[in-house]
DNA sequence: TTAATTTTAGAACAAATGTACTAATTGATT
DNA sequence: AATCAATTAGTACATTTGTTCTAAAATTAA
């Protein structure tokens, strides 16, 4: 592993474990195990490294998001491992999404790349509606609008249950990710018809060890 | 105003602007045109001054909460307004769950009154699905834990849509809270009877300036 | 091997910040 | 009016942090 490997690696975990405002090139080089001044030669502050981060994140989303092909035929079980894959990534950099508010304003340049990633993702979920209404698994709205509200919904709790967890969670951690995919999950399983509902209900939600797809 | 009052709001206001890490008791005591000094007189630093709005928010949405009395009849049109209240409510205090990571790693006393806090309102949650029920305004679970998932997206998205909408929201100002409501209430829609439904399209939605009530 | 380039450690400096302290001023109480 | 407590402004100091610079060491290329 290169210098500047091992420091985004360190970077990433201390930024998960302590927050992006604690951690200084200081502290990062120290326990990275080389001088600060090696540090800023590599990476001249912790908002490059932020920034570098970030761009790994959504490199790997959009990837993600891209096996997807309109029209393929869809099924509950691969949405959740989409899902899962989805959450088990984000979880590695869930430092990104806890302290959103305070990158977002360090870093202006992340805001609009996030703003494109995240309208990438409102289409991928039109999409899948779009695709289960086609397979007669998902209803129609019950009025007009509510696609975009339920898109919203999948959003917010998909950046968010990390931050929520943070302190509400209090399960074992093996379980924490497959916790949140069923709340991701259950917003759109009221809107499911009779035939979704049975495939769900197929599904076998006991294992854990489910295999996972990165992206989306 | 006291000077003590004036520190505290000219906190919040520029919490709310700046995000937490950047105020620090000098900005502070400039913006409210005293020494840092004087300021460091009446809060020792900007710690205490997180920690006291914090109490603020979390008494006021305390006491809304107590306005819902277990049994009372509901209407979906109350329920909206109180939800535009919360809402309301926690956007004057915004600041706390946009750097709700940060603040809750900084003061370990927030974190546990805010587990507190969200439980009393897990418990509201609930309360109300069952009156609900018992309206015939909301169908029963579609499998067993469905009302835990529910109560637990509307924590989420009760909490962040703030965050959320800090990158994505790009509407007038004025119509904010009244559309991340939308995208609250949403949550439920789905859950409704063949009542409830009427119920909730007889509401007038168009109107931005209906009354509101505090807390919840 | 030699020369050039890259990488590394450490020093140095300015700016910002929290905290503590002093002294002056204000306001209230007797 | 005199006294005491509360409030205020300003100073001072130690720490931390980002940033720059220098020189040594390691690596690569010729």
């Amino acid at each position: 592993m290169t210098t500047k490997e091992k420091i985004l690696e360190t970077a990433r975990l201390l930024f998960n474990e302590n927050g992006v405002e604690t951690v200084t090139v200081r502290s990062l080089a120290q326990e990275v195990g080389i001088s600060h001044g090696n540090l800023c030669y590599h990476f001249a502050n912790t908002d490059v490294i932020i920034e570098r981060l970030y761009l790994q994140l959504a490199e790997t989303i959009s990837t993600g998001i891209n096996q997807l092909v309109p029209g393929e035929s869809l099924s509950l079980e691969l949405l959740r491992r989409l899902g899962t894959g989805t959450f088990a990534l984000l979880y590695e950099y869930r430092f990104l999404m806890r302290d959103f508010a305070g990158i977002m304003r360090r870093l202006p340049a992340i805001r609009e790349q996030h703003q494109a990633l995240m309208q990438r993702r409102r289409d991928t979920f039109r999409l899948i509606l779009h695709q289960l209404r086609k397979q007669d698994i998902l209803r129609s709205e019950l009025y007009p609008g509510q696609d975009s509200h339920l898109i919203e919904q999948m959003l917010i709790v998909g950046d968010f249950w990390l931050s929520s967890a943070d302190v509400l969670y209090e399960g074992p951690d093996e379980a924490k990710i497959n916790h949140y995919v069923s709340v991701f999950e259950a917003l759109l399983l009221p809107m499911l018809t009779e035939k979704g509902l049975q495939q769900w209900f197929a599904i076998p939600h006991s294992n854990p060890d489910r295999e996972t797809v990165r992206g989306v």
